[in-house]
DNA sequence: CGAATTAGATAGTGTTACTCTCCAATATTG
DNA sequence: CAATATTGGAGAGTAACACTATCTAATTCG
């Protein structure tokens, strides 16, 4: 298919295709002349893919092209190649001593085995100071409850990853990782409104009530 | 506390405080005369909050404007007043009617009872549009095993919201979502990672081997 | 042949979240 | 009281990001 074929099944602005084509997001068509390329079900994909990671992902152009890096890349085995892919994805950022404690404190109780230098560990470390700084206190029972809620979560992921082929695999890994985030979140505040509901409707708070919103 | 004491506290540049104050984010100091103006410690908090919103939740400041107006406006009950911050918090978009059933028969199927327009039944429809886009297939089992995660995990949420007074109820619950929504995803990758070396160390793939990276 | 289309390059745009520069007023110091 | 330093407030400037529009030459289709 052309360009503008390329664009029209992808939804993607022939402007932007082109955009994603010079930032080496998208690998080139196969020139028929000098001014005629074509493309494939490859490139429709890898597209597809990109305006996910990006609009749903909420990654950076930066960040997608690493992955992609990644995607094309398969290492060793499987292991590796999800590792790099994690390394890619996780935000990056500093944390205080304290909070990387309290992180390495419970990988030691769960026998979470992750790399020391693991993207993650540190993700986890930020998230924790934040909530220190604003005076927000996570407690030991709720931290569990997260806890093994993301280890249910991660055992169905890595037991639908596939194993019989490494871009397969990379690829199911970075948007089961990226795409079912949301999905993840989103199910999280459906649960909390329904309970909400359910639990906290009734509920008065001391401030005085208005009679309308 | 003056302005630098406050953006010493804070961290936050004085420029950027400014900027908050102009922004309509932080509440005016009291002046106590024409180049002075003294801030006190809610101040200092609401100014963690804002940074905490900014760089941990990824809220942009416009969002953040309106969870701090969600704050400080605190509805007839508990219920409605969550309701609102979820509102605020929520991606908005629209997905597929298709996308939108399948929300639906899974919302029936759990019986989660959730506002009709609910903001998060759109996202978590974006979010399941775009898996189908790329062809991921998110299996019935999957998607409980994440449904009964995030049940879980709300339970734990809603369980700890403070009733005491509204303006806590509303901040903790305003904080509990967004700041730890990354608390979440980085236990999810690190378990991830976990299963990952268990797993899938020993697994080759198609791909022949490169015998060193 | 001639109008329309296309690839590829370059430059421009809109948004966001700051950040910088002033300036007048006040506080501080001698 | 005068000289100096600091502060609050306002407006303009900036950097990063993700496009988007324009232009040109070639080429394809009618």
């Amino acid at each position: 298919m052309q360009m503008s074929e390329l664009s029209r099944q992808s939804g993607v602005p022939v402007a932007t295709v082109k955009y994603y084509l010079r930032e080496g997001l998208l690998p080139p068509g196969v020139a028929t002349s000098a001014t005629r390329a074509t493309y494939d079900e490859a490139h429709l994909r890898r597209l597809r893919l990109i305006r996910a990671l990006v609009q749903v992902g909420q990654l950076r152009l930066d960040a997608v092209r690493d992955v992609l890096a990644a995607v094309d890349d398969p290492a060793v085995n499987l292991h590796h190649t999800v590792g790099a892919a994690h390394h890619v994805l996780a935000p990056h950022g500093a944390a205080s001593p304290q909070a990387a404690d309290a992180v390495d404190r419970l990988l030691r109780q769960r026998r979470w085995r992750v790399h020391p230098d693991s993207a993650n560990r540190h993700a986890l470390a930020v998230a924790f100071e934040a909530l220190r700084q604003v005076g927000f206190e996570l407690s030991e029972t709720t931290l569990d409850t997260y806890a093994d809620a993301a280890a249910a979560v991660a055992e169905a992921d890595v037991a639908t990853v596939p194993t019989d082929s490494a871009e397969h695999a990379v690829e199911h890994v970075v948007i089961g990782t990226v795409l079912l985030e949301p999905v993840l979140l989103a199910l999280r505040r459906l649960a909390q409104e329904n309970l909400s509901g359910r639990r906290l409707a009734r509920k008065r708070v001391r401030t005085a009530p208005r009679t309308r919103g």
